[in-house]
DNA sequence: TGGAAACTGAAATTATTTCTTCATTTGTGA
DNA sequence: TCACAAATGAAGAAATAATTTCAGTTTCCA
C-alpha cells in the first residue's frame, strides 16, 4: 500500500483522521517541525509529544512502516532529500561567511512573509474574491498608491485580457472622483494601501462605497484604514531586511487569484485571448506594410 | 575546549592530522554526506566507513564528546538549524486549504522558481549590477514590455528616490529612439523581456549598445534574443501553475537589487529621503490650504 | 632485527531502546 | 446507569545499541 513516494508526512497526514486521540497528538508532535522532530530516539519523542511509547510503536505500524526503526530510516531519507537540495548546500556554505549574502537574507525573509501569510489567508475569503473578479457584470476599478501602483497595474492589465469592463484608475488622486462617478452598485474596487497609508485611500474607498461598489483591499498586517469600508481584505507580510516593504507576497497573491479567475471562466478567456493574438498580429503587420 | 558555536565538522576538521587511519577513514565517511551520514545508529556508521564500531566509539570521546549518543544529538540539531532554516520548508503552506488548492499548488511552484533562480543566479553577477546601478554618473533607463511594464516600472519608482539620473521609458516603443539618442557610453539600461519576446526589446538593446550603454537583461530560462547585448543577464525561473508566467521570483531579485544599491549608497540616499518626505508634507499642505 | 607503543576489531559486557502484554481508564450506545 | 469496546500507558521482555576489554597486528625506533 505505502506509495514509494508517498513521504512519512503524507502518509501522517492521509491517514490522520483514521488515527486515535493520543495518536493525534503525536502526529501534531511529529509534523510541527517535520522531519527534525522524529529524528530522536522512540523514548525522546514520545516526550516530546506527551504521550507513551506504546503509543508510538501503534502508531508508526498503523501507518504502514514495520515497526520505530523503519519509520526513522524513511525520516533519515527525507531529511538527506532535504539537505542535499543545492540551495540548502549553498546556504550552509554560505552561512559560513560572515555576513550572508543579501540574496539569501533576502529569501529567508520572503518566505517566511509567504509562510505567515499563508497561514493566515482565509481559503474562503480568497475563492470568495475570485468568484467576485470573474463576474463580468462588475465594473472592475484598480487603484494603488505611490509603490503600489506598478502592482496595481500588474493586475489590472492581466485582468483586462481576462474580462471586459477593467479599469485602472490613474495613480493621480485628483482624477478619481470622475471614476467614481460611474462606478455602479455591485462594481469592485481594488484598492493596494500599504503602510503610509495614503489618506486619500480612505476618502476614495468611503465614495465608493456610497456609490454601492463592494471593495477589496490589499494591505499590510497592520492593516489601511480604509478596510472598515472593504468587504474583503488581504493582509500581507511585508517586512524585509531592507528599507523598503516588500511586495513580492502581495504579488504571489495576485498571481494566484488571476488563475482562479482565469480557469473559472476558460472558455470566455480563451476566446477573449485568440482575438487579442489577432489585433497583436494586425499591429505588426501594419507596421510592416506602413 | 569545544566552543559551542563550533560545528561537529569543524571539530572533526580541526583535529583531523590527530587521528589515527582507521579514524581519518571514518572521518571522511562522516564529511563526506554529512552531516546525514552520521544520523544512523553507531554500528550502521561504522559499517558505512568499513570500521568497528569501538573506532566510532573512540573517536567521538577524542574529539570531545560524552559518547556516541552525545555526538549524535549534537548532530541532531545542526541538522534542525539546517532545515528549519526557511527556505527548506516546503510543505504544509495555507495549513486551512486543502492540499490542492491553487494557494498551495501556486506556493509550491514559486518555491521551486527560487530555488532554481538562487542556484542558478550567480553571485558575482548581482554584485556587480548592484555596483552598477549605485554609480550616480551614470543614467539609468528602464524598459518593459506588456505585462513587464509593471516591473519596470516598480524598479524605476524605487531607484527613483535613491539616487538622481533615473528615467523609465514609456511602453509605447514608438517613443524609443528619443530616449535613445540621450544615452551616454557607461548610462545603464534595465531591460525585462519574458517569453514571447518583444521584437522591438531587440532592436532597442541594439541601439542602446551602439550608443555606448551597458545592458542588464531580466528574462526567463530561454533567454531573450536581446541577452547577446547584454552585460549582466538575470534568467528567471518563471512558471506557475498557470496560463500566465510568474512574475514574483523576477520582483524577488529587484527588490533585492534594490536594498544592495540602497544600503551601498545609504548616505545619499537618506539625505534624498528626508528631501522627499519634505516635498511630500508641503504637497500635503498645500491641498489643505488650498 | 627486536621490542615497546599504538592501533584495531572480535567478543563480551553494559546500557538503552523498542516492542509486547495487560490492567486501568475513557468513551459510547442501550 | 451499565456493559462493552476502544484507547492508553506502566511495566517488563526482547532486541539492539554503545561501551569496554583484550588479544592480535602494525608501526616505529634503537
Amino acid at each position: 500500500m505505502s506509495n514509494a513516494s508517498k513521504t512519512v508526512s503524507d502518509v501522517i497526514n492521509d491517514q490522520f483522521e483514521a488515527l486515535t486521540r493520543a495518536e493525534k497528538q503525536l502526529a501534531k508532535s511529529l509534523l510541527d517541525n517535520y522531519p527534525v522532530s522524529g529524528l530522536g530516539s522512540i523514548t525522546t519523542v514520545a516526550e516530546n509529544a506527551r504521550v507513551s511509547t506504546p503509543t508510538v510503536a501503534r502508531m508508526v505500524q498503523k501507518l504502514g512502516f514495520k515497526g520505530y526503526p523503519d519509520f526513522q530510516s524513511r525520516l533519515h531519507q527525507e531529511v538527506e532529500a532535504t539537505i542535499s537540495n543545492p540551495l540548502t548546500k549553498h546556504d550552509r556554505w554560505a552561512s559560513n561567511a560572515p555576513g550572508t549574502h543579501i540574496l539569501n537574507r533576502f529569501a529567508d525573509a520572503i518566505m517566511g512573509n509567504l509562510r505567515q501569510t499563508l497561514t493566515d489567508i482565509d481559503a474562503a475569503t480568497f475563492d470568495n474574491v475570485a468568484t467576485l473578479l470573474s463576474e463580468p457584470k462588475r465594473g472592475l476599478y484598480f487603484v494603488g498608491g505611490r509603490i503600489t501602483g506598478a502592482l496595481a497595474e500588474y493586475f489590472f492589465t492581466h485582468m483586462q485580457v481576462i474580462r471586459p469592463n477593467t479599469t485602472l484608475l490613474s495613480s493621480n488622486s485628483s482624477s478619481w472622483p470622475q471614476y467614481v462617478l460611474n462606478m455602479n452598485p455591485g462594481d469592485l474596487l481594488v484598492i493596494f494601501d500599504i503602510r503610509r497609508y495614503e489618506q486619500e485611500m480612505v476618502s476614495l474607498a468611503a465614495a465608493a462605497r456610497r456609490r454601492g461598489a463592494e471593495i477589496i483591499v490589499f494591505t499590510d498586517q497592520w492593516a489601511s484604514p480604509a478596510v472598515k469600508y472593504a468587504k474583503h481584505t488581504f493582509r500581507v507580510q511585508i517586512e524585509a531586511p531592507s528599507a523598503w516593504d516588500s511586495s513580492v507576497v502581495t504579488l504571489f497573491i495576485i498571481e494566484a487569484l488571476i488563475e482562479a479567475v482565469q480557469s473559472s471562466t476558460w472558455d470566455e478567456t480563451s476566446e477573449r485571448m485568440k482575438t487579442l493574438e489577432g489585433l497583436f498580429e494586425q499591429t505588426r503587420l501594419f507596421r510592416k506594410l506602413g
